[in-house]
DNA sequence: TTTGGCACTCGACCGGGGTGAGTGCTACGG
DNA sequence: CCGTAGCACTCACCCCGGTCGAGTGCCAAA
């Protein structure tokens, strides 16, 4: 009993991922010997299988069906096996259609985005926006709506518009906000969000120096509606019911327990923002998410960015048992057309 | 046997279709006979049920199964035997304190109104914003982010913003934009959207004659940020995993066609719409909806309204087999609050 | 008109035998 | 020593028949 990772090994390993992924059904030692004519009687591939299984690459539901992959089999598949099946040209061409018709305002190149996810990789596709936090300032105006209310409105100059109904409590004079609006505009142009939060302080600090309690109040405005939004907004999903078509799918209780993660969102939140401090593709299968409730769920994210260098993520969510080597480069390209498509926002 | 609907027959309806409501399971002669002590034998009851489902207002899922309410069935319970179950002192303020956080923006108080109808109802609530043809215009604001593209922000007096990217060819000079905004904002601020719609037109026209370029284009764009945005997308939905808790929603092929419609939408569209055109409660049950993918599910909608007179609707989804006695104040009250909310926007 | 009685129906549940895919073990041969 | 053939074993799955029980429909009596 060789209790290594041979080269005959990983074939039958690999055959085995690839039959089970495409038939969903425990793979037998029969017909691996058999469909991948390599030369091994069932006996043998039998004696491999099990040492594949002790090795923890393999499992089986029981006795006597054949044997399925576990996590860490996916893993070992995915590192070291995979070989990805390149997009044809008309697929991406197919993809950058998708595009076309959008106006290129970043939430909705991201809405597309993650329509094509989702149709092309038939699963759900996910998208969570960069954070606001990592933004550049463009623009603020304040519209009043009714005494005491104001609208703030601000504009990163990537074209992400957020905006605020503020209760001010006193009736700010229009020629006030006015003011503020041109000397904010001027002033903070081009600064990233977080500078422009500590300038607001600092002004803020002057003011009151300066006894000036409506520009206080103004500035203050500009604060509030320039906090962070919920982060579970940000994530964009499609195509969940995608994955019901499949057949691991068919207990109910499992459909349950994934849509209310769908619901929630806080779980994607955190993967998607652990796939996002990393760069580039990533893949998380099972339960190396160490979420249980998307056990037996994998997830193929990658990131996307603009040239302001803030940073978003992207992909889709399946069940383990994904064709890796389209769903990858289905994620990849999407990725790279939105990185594209939001950097031409500046040349 | 009596063809028509005497005291008797009712209290049995009623009796059958309470039981089934609660226990979702077909109920049979002898428990309406027991529990509803209403000194009628199994028997008697037996003749009554027969009646009735000859009549179309039960039916029988098989021989020796009991009794459940048709579509027919809960019609008829709904419109002459339901009594409401009024909401107590302490779940209204549960709803009121719901808004207590939002700012009241429009789109905010209906985010958290699907929240609130899907969390007291325990089904899914769904909410559609009024269409924005009927808002008024209050301000609108261009900035230009890159040259040739230009972010046209517009804001209507209920404070709801929409934006939309626009590429203009060529380079509109910063002084241009800037005139247009302080004329469009004098002259247009307050009128309804269609009128300034045809405004524009007209002013365009009149450009045209001018010869002058720069205005008639300035004014072209503000008409392509007035257009209505995806209908689709003004509906928001929340809590559909509670619905998965349903026993007739065991069966997976039809938790699939129900989230299909989810997905898309378009359906729940037309059935808001419909419920936004007739003011007040309505209840579509079952296939009365006309939407056979939704057959077993009823909808509980109502009107809400802003002082601008526009409207919008917004309710509950659930299976038919659904306490209206207590959803229907729910979704009643709902409908006030946001209406009030959005009422004190001008007050 | 209501009620009790009774035969009937039909789904749900249970247990058993047959089937077949797949395994583990062992013995044999290069 | 590795690969292979053979064989007994396991176990989910399917089909079958029987039982059970809830509920019905009908009829005759009160």
């Amino acid at each position: 009993m060789t209790i290594s990772m041979n080269e005959r090994s990983r074939k039958i390993l690999e055959a085995i991922v690839e039959d089970y992924i495409a038939s969903a059904e425990p793979v037998g030692s029969k017909s691996v010997s058999c469909r991948h004519q390599m030369g091994l009687s069932p006996a043998t591939v039998r004696n491999v299988m099990a040492d594949l299984e002790g090795m923890g690459y393999l499992a089986s539901p029981h006795a006597s069906a054949g044997r399925i992959p576990t996590d860490k089999g996916y893993r070992f598949y995915v590192d070291t096996l995979l070989q990805l099946r390149p997009l044809k040209a008309e697929e991406r061409e197919r993809i950058e259609r998708q595009y076309a018709s959008s106006d290129r305002r970043i939430d909705e190149v991201l809405r597309e985005a993650v329509k094509s996810l989702s149709r092309l990789s038939r699963y759900a596709g996910i998208v969570m926006a960069p954070r606001v936090e990592a933004t550049v300032f463009r623009h603020i105006d304040f519209v009043p709506l009714a005494p005491g209310r104001v609208l703030v409105i601000f504009v990163s100059r990537s074209g992400e518009v957020q905006n605020k109904i503020i209760e001010t409590g006193i009736n700010l004079p229009a020629a006030t906000l006015e003011q503020m609006t041109n000397y904010l505009n001027r002033v903070m142009n081009g600064l990233p969000l977080d500078t422009v939060r500590e300038k607001l302080a600092a002004e803020m600090a002057q003011a009151k120096i300066e006894h000036d309690d409506l520009q206080q109040r103004v500035l203050a405005l500009s604060g509030q509606a320039l906090a962070g939004e919920d982060e579970n907004a940000r994530v964009y999903i499609e195509g969940t019911s995608n994955i019901l078509d499949q057949p691991e799918f068919a207990d109910v209780e499992r459909m349950r327990q994934l849509y209310r993660v769908f619901e929630q969102k806080s779980q994607l939140v955190d993967l998607l923002d652990r796939s996002r401090r990393a760069h580039g593709i990533q893949i998380f299968i099972g339960n190396e998410t160490s979420h249980s409730a998307i056990a037996g769920c994998s997830l193929v994210t990658a990131t996307y960015e603009t040239r302001q260098g803030t940073v978003g993520s992207l992909g889709v969510i399946g069940p383990s048992r994904m064709p890796y080597g389209q769903v990858i480069p289905i994620v990849d390209y999407t990725a790279r057309i939105v990185s594209q498509l939001l950097e031409e926002e500046y040349q």
